[in-house]
DNA sequence: CTATGCTATGACCTAAGGTAAGAGTCAAAT
DNA sequence: ATTTGACTCTTACCTTAGGTCATAGCATAG
């Protein structure tokens, strides 16, 4: 007769069947949300089949997302107004979403700014390049300077607005001042002085890696098999590609 | 020519400056995500422009969701791949949100459920009572009897459909059959034999498992100031209404 | 010189547990 | 009977991003 007398759960059991941890039984008894329904002379919890409904009912409103204070009112006090409830924390949810929905637009306009700064500035840096060969070239790049692009990218997409503007203005006037230069020798101050700036700019795109010698020794090499690369005003210039790959070969083998 | 010798800014300036509070940039500095550029002798935090500057950056991600911590890495680290944290963060967002949609099915059904449920209630006892007048009077019987009148949506909630239609059967059945015994005495062993019947298709209505006895008597009342809520196949009948009222009393002070 | 406003530090608080330490307990195997 | 391994207990610190005091020192205008 005794319907009570059913089984008795220790908290492993529970867990178990519920899909929760101990740990949660220990917080829900502390907080009041779900009490064994006794303990043992050693204090051991003890449930029965009353207490696992309920906790099924507390999971039920916690994947609701509801916190634990308030289903712990639904539960105790059968005249909660369930309903009013429900709909004031669908309101909470609903705008919570939207916040959400916010952040996605903006991080996708980011990425999407991010990676057109990228563009825009690889087209700066390897200016006349075909689209197809730019690509290619970053891809290359890649392989052989990991570091370096990655380098690069990070740098360029964490700049402002000013701080990019202005390394592009100033990148494309060094490249303005070493044509300029065209009839020194690739040694000379004059020209050491600008490669020096040309270096640094570089430098401001790959970091300093301990091969960036070598990396930067690639550039010079590049510029001179790929004459589009050096391309002043929209007009090619394999002279220039030359003078610069020795200017760059020169800064490199004594300064570095 | 310092231009590096520009305006210091106090916690309190930044801070209306940023729109954030003087307790976030005191946290900031803690954790090492903005430290002032210097402090006074008497360790006041003084602020410059690449300071606010950097606060600027540090709000936008955190308009983003990123969690503080992350926007240290990225601020810090030349390195910190940017993009792949920000893609990173978009796949957790994209999946918060989807949990959020989850919850709002979720919550939408519950209140429909519950909703449906206690509309039925609501014809099941108060048919063809009007609207507002059932209204007043749950809100009357609230107030009187208030640990015995307002129904737990709790039990609703949990009943099935099959539960619950078996209910309302039951009690239109309920009803049905104390309309034909409308010739006996409302004490006679017939009548009370259906009014026990029916006290407890009300008291599953009400969703209360302990006595409500006062509540009951209240809705007999309700019945004889209300004919038109006492209808038997569709047809108000007053007869009827002063019957149940009679037989609910004396089954309340006989058996409760 | 003082009233008022600004600042600094430290402490405790939030939600829902995670993780761990230290100690006690239970049941089965030796 | 004892040991071992599994289980349980409590206590307590940790997490996020600050909010909210409390206490005390500093600054500035009247």
């Amino acid at each position: 007769m005794d319907v009570k007398q059913s089984r008795k759960y220790t908290v492993k059991e529970i867990s178990a069947l519920a899909g929760v941890t101990v740990r949660t039984l220990h917080l829900y008894d502390r907080i009041g949300l779900l009490k064994p329904s006794y303990r043992t002379e050693k204090r051991y919890r003890l449930y029965g089949e009353k207490e696992l409904l309920r906790l099924q009912q507390i999971l039920f409103y916690k994947e609701l997302g509801l916190p634990l204070a308030e289903i712990t009112d639904i539960l105790e006090d059968p005249d909660f107004d369930l309903v009013k409830a429900l709909e004031g924390h669908r309101k909470a949810l609903e705008s919570r979403k939207e916040r959400i929905t916010e952040m996605l637009a903006t991080i996708d306009k980011t990425i999407l700014n991010l990676k057109g700064k990228m563009n825009m500035t690889h087209e700066e840096l390897y200016a006349g390049l075909p689209k197809e060969k730019a690509t290619a070239w970053q891809k290359f790049a890649r392989e052989k300077w990991p570091l370096q692009m990655k380098h690069s990218e990070q740098t360029l997409l964490k700049m402002s607005k000013e701080q990019f503007s202005k390394l592009q203005e100033g990148f494309k006037a060094n490249i303005v001042a070493l044509a300029t230069l065209l009839h020194y020798a690739p040694e000379s101050p004059e020209v050491q002085n600008e490669i020096a700036v040309h270096y640094q700019y570089i430098q401001q795109f790959w970091g300093r890696p301990e091969n960036i010698g070598e990396a930067y020794k690639g550039l010079g090499q590049l510029y001179v098999d790929e004459p589009l690369y050096t391309t002043v005003n929209g007009v090619a210039n394999p002279d220039f590609a030359v003078f610069m790959k020795a200017a760059m070969d020169y800064y490199v083998d004594t300064n570095l």
